[in-house]
DNA sequence: TAATAATGTCGTATGTTTACAACATTAGAA
DNA sequence: TTCTAATGTTGTAAACATACGACATTATTA
């Protein structure tokens, strides 16, 4: 199928920011690195309430977007959140919604 | 399995709007119906690039998540934005994104 | 070097989403 | 009332996402 190629680049680009955050264990991760600043991989494991293996998959695909970044320290990894590209991906974000919002009530 | 109730209210909500946003046809639809302001459901199928049940489909997801209305005018179905709901959501992904910018640059 | 520990990757069952044809409904026109 | 048009709903195949056990990889320790 992948019809989702008819569609320009920046809609694309926004719903996959979106897919990333469509999920309460993603944005569960992403709070608590915010809080925590920097952890490692076992911490969130046992802060989300899922298994280790299923947080593993949440985390490849926050970083495969580049939302987080791990980085390996002896045997730990310790991850924490990549505020450019996050800042980047909420641009254009800000931008979609700039002109959404900019038509005023209608319901 | 629904593991996703195991998370709170806020995130769950959270997420639910990421993922209406998480189509690229879905952010077409918003964004076409911020262009025109109010318009036809067959307008709308015709401007997406594909089947009018597949956009009814869409339709009927960001309707049910309250983000847009449609007002049965005759034969047809004028669509529109419900800006009220949107600011909601909106209103929701800011703190959420607040507290995880204040982290500052980590990477 | 073997044992252990922290983590990642693979396989896969089950659930969810997407796309769309076929059918249903409803309003206006003939 | 029958025909046509605009739209919604249902069924379903194919694709994708989720959860997690089993296995792989890599670093440290004994």
């Amino acid at each position: 199928m992948n019809k989702s190629d008819q569609f320009d680049e920046t809609l694309r680009n926004l719903a996959k920011f979106s897919r990333a955050l469509s999920h309460p264990a993603r944005l569960a991760i992403l709070k608590y690195l915010a809080e925590i600043k920097s952890c490692v991989s076992g911490d969130i494991s046992d802060f989300i309430p899922l298994g280790r293996t299923t947080v593993s998959q949440h985390l490849k695909e926050l970083r495969d977007l580049g939302l987080i970044k791990g980085e390996i320290n002896g045997l730990k990894i310790s991850y924490c959140l990549c505020n450019s590209k996050i800042q980047e991906y909420l641009k254009t974000f800000d931008e979609f919604f700039i002109e959404i919002k900019a038509v005023g009530e209608l319901c």
